[in-house]
DNA sequence: GCCCAGGTGGGTA
DNA sequence: TACCCACATGGG
């Protein structure tokens, strides 16, 4: 373990002390986690429960159901959560790959890792992040979810240097964590929570659990 | 009214 | 490769 993981490794206890286990992913089954994935980029968490709760209530929760609605009327439903045209052509294209793979979502959701993460990033719309945060909270596999929290993370903690690509950020967590989903899954929630409190554009308060005496620059 | 939120993809240099 | 911008709603 070099000075890094430690650092990491660290990082993580703190905050799992300081906050509590976090719980994610919200939501119910692991199909309403993927819509869930999908509907949050670039969105906050509250204006995706508003879209999740208008899918539920149009009974279209499920992928064969999704898989039959109009373009039109899943573009209603996701609306709240914004960029809703593109969100709903994703999700559409999403619910379509579950019910056609073999075995259904089980099925799919069974698959090898990267097998599983390459056909997600082939659906227009799921990037990197989102794709690992299903892998991660759908599937249950070991993967870290890079995302602005993190990036900011390792930047701040001096971690970056040339840990710019997705892959390096996420290579370290997974370098120091190891392969274990609950905690990879937990650290990525635990980095949010931080980065909602603390984090921000602005320097870091002084009650930060990581106590922010590390070179900041 | 302005900025941001648990990003992605297409375009340009 | 590295930026820039559209996407689009709702909350602070």
């Amino acid at each position: 373990m070099n000075e890094r993981d430690s650092r990491l490794l660290a990082a993580y206890e703190a905050l799992l002390e300081a906050f509590g286990p976090q719980g994610w992913w919200p939501g119910d089954g692991p199909f309403e986690v993927m819509v869930g994935a999908v509907l949050t980029q670039n969105t906050s968490w509250r204006n995706v429960e508003h879209a999740i709760g208008r899918i539920r209530a149009a009974g279209a929760m499920d992928p064969a159901s999704m898989a039959e609605m109009t373009l039109g009327g899943l573009e209603e439903l996701a609306r709240p959560s914004g960029s809703f045209r593109r969100k709903a052509r994703t999700l559409s294209l999403l619910s379509k790959a579950a019910l056609s793979a073999r075995g259904g979502l089980p099925g799919l959701l069974s698959r090898p890792q990267d097998e599983l993460r390459r056909d997600l990033l082939a659906i227009p719309g799921i990037g990197p992040e989102t794709a690992d945060s299903i892998v991660v909270y759908a599937a249950g596999l070991p993967v870290f979810v890079v995302d602005a929290y993190a990036r900011r993370f390792v930047e701040r903690h001096g971690i970056a240097s040339p840990l710019d690509r997705y892959e390096e950020v996420q290579a370290a967590f997974e370098g120091a964590l190891g392969s274990d989903a609950d905690k990879l899954g937990e650290c990525h929630a635990l980095l949010v929570e931080l980065g909602k409190r603390h984090c921000g554009p602005s320097p870091c308060c002084g009650d930060c659990p990581l106590r922010y005496d590390l070179p900041t620059s």
